[in-house]
DNA sequence: CTGAAAGCGCTTACAG
DNA sequence: CTGAAAGCGCTTACAG
């Protein structure tokens, strides 16, 4: 790499190293002239100051973690985006991890991050993690740790989540509105505030609607892809079947509608569906899709925001933030 | 974070700082007996090496950077994937910076990675880089650089991409062989290799089949889903207007289809399209949209990987890998 | 097999 | 306003 040291830099200059360093921190101590002297031979020497250096002797990184459960997935997609967009503009680097939703890589990618490598973590839960984790531990010692989406039940826990209950509840209402007498909830593993929030917004619809519970209409899914649309497919074929779902994550209501395809049902005629889901092209699939929209680019921008103030410590005293953003319901072709 | 270091963990053991670092890296110079000591405690007091520190003393970061143009795009975000995978396995850190398609923004997280931040780069340029860009200054310097995806005509380059022009030559003959005489290729700005390629495959094909070129056959789109959007209506309205659409990336094929649905023209009987595309629900769009996919997540890997070989310095001498993996077409419904 | 010492490239309290 | 010196937490050549 650039080899230019603050020793070379200083020789080039004929001033101390220490000068060096501070006119290039535009300290108070060093004269104008100085500083404009050291600004153009850096320039001139292209000099990067050591990021390892600075950050030993400092004791920060100016760097921050984001720890999810997997990337291929527009919601996480957005959020980074919305993530890197302040953090770059913060002047931080982030560094990405995937827990491929495995409670085991979560942990041992936790257990990594406590070197110090990272000043924060921005962290969705993978679905099947249980509570009481070693995060706790982290954030016992005054590490800041902001969760987004997937976030731990507890009161403790800085989140940047959306109005979950409500659309799981508004959701279901628009399937009960549509005509749907028996609505599946394909619900993901674990008990995560967000998982446990969507399904009891279900349930306070069916309830307000007199729709009795059934629980063969609650359908736990696995990460896998195929055995997924083999557990819908059987659930859509048995008698008493669904005559809507509402569909906890996107991949669930791909899974849907391929199963769907398989077994000739038509959608919305034998089939109402509806999904939490930031699918750009749920207007576009045949039929259209209606979706639980969250604002996933705003989230991460609300997420990474909240943990600056975090490490900037302006976060005063012992307040933790619970931030709750709007998702829009959007009804296309698929419910009507 | 744990502030457990080398000192406090050699008073813990009563050995020097030295004999313990060596145990911790497994040395030879240390007894099996004290190395066993030595881990022992330090899984008791949870140690985790400074990262800071390490890397100042050894110069080598265990981290490399992806620089991607977008990542709310499933090609970059299954590339990713494919990366992380790699990377995590090997156990360097990923950094990953966005550079919105904007090419100051680009050249600035360049200037940034020299200062010894990371010991490689995966990078996938933004449209519209200029040639002779800073990027050779590091690969000058003996800095471990790989392209993918989006790379530059220079011979000098690793890259690893896709067989573009036989894409673009295999889609156009497949628009041609469902009957289509005047075919729109919607290409972005610039010259990168992989844009040069894709449409030499175009026009090689269209000259083949004897159908003469027409410039105005190229529209070449910008940034902006809603311009280009606009300028794709334009473009199916004028006399003389495509009837086949071969689009050299996704969201352009998304936006043929919204177009197509404001002017009321139908897929594909007025209008047949293709795309390179690597979304998950093209077989689900209405139509379903007939692509050319790259294998995005083995790009990905093969690209992470390159770059390790490079950085174990397992690539010897001055040879430059150009890896080029197949795509495959996949015909559906919007261009029979 | 163990340990003392130098040094990676910075930053910063302190002296002048 | 400038500079000498200590130190961040490691690693490693060297001595014993």
């Amino acid at each position: 790499m650039s080899s230019i040291n603050l020793k070379r830099l200083s020789e080039e200059l004929g001033l101390s190293i220490s000068s060096v360093s501070k006119a290039l921190r535009d300290s108070y101590e060093i004269s104008a002239e100085t500083k404009k002297r050291v600004m153009e031979m850096a320039e001139k020497l292209n000099y990067q100051p050591n990021p390892f250096a600075s950050s030993l002797r400092r004791k920060k990184s100016l760097t921050v973690a984001v720890v999810i459960p997997e990337i291929a997935n527009n919601y996480f997609a957005l959020a980074i985006n919305g993530i890197q967009t302040v953090a770059q503009q913060k002047g931080y680097h982030v560094l990405t991890y995937l827990t491929h939703e495995n409670a085991k890589d979560q942990e041992s990618t936790i257990r990594h991050l406590q070197g110090g490598r990272v000043d924060g973590v921005l962290i969705s839960l993978c679905s099947d993690t249980s509570t009481g984790n070693q995060l706790t531990e982290l954030q016992n010692a005054g590490f800041p740790v902001v969760f987004f989406d997937r976030v731990p039940d507890a009161p403790g826990c800085p989140t940047v989540t959306t109005d979950d209950f409500d659309g799981g509840f508004k959701a279901t209402e628009q399937l009960i509105k549509s005509g749907c007498k028996k609505i599946a909830y394909l619900r993901v593993s674990g008990y995560l505030s967000t998982t446990v929030n969507r399904m009891n917004g279900y349930l306070a619809a069916l309830q307000k609607y007199g729709i009795p519970h059934d629980t063969k209409m609650i359908v736990e899914c696995s990460n896998d892809d195929d055995s997924n649309q083999e557990l819908i497919k059987k659930v859509l074929k048995m008698r008493g079947r669904p005559d809507g779902i509402l569909s906890s994550v996107e991949k669930l209501a791909i899974s849907t509608y391929y199963a769907c395809t398989e077994i000739n049902l038509k959608i919305p005629k034998d089939l109402k569906v509806i999904s939490f889901s930031c699918l750009r092209t749920a207007s576009l699939l045949s039929p259209s899709l209606s979706t639980i929209t969250p604002p996933a680019f705003e989230i991460g921008k609300e997420a990474a925001s909240l943990l600056f103030r975090m490490i900037e410590k302006k976060v005063y005293g012992n307040r933790i933030d619970k931030i709750v953003l709007n998702s829009s319901l959007i009804q296309r072709n698929s419910s009507r």
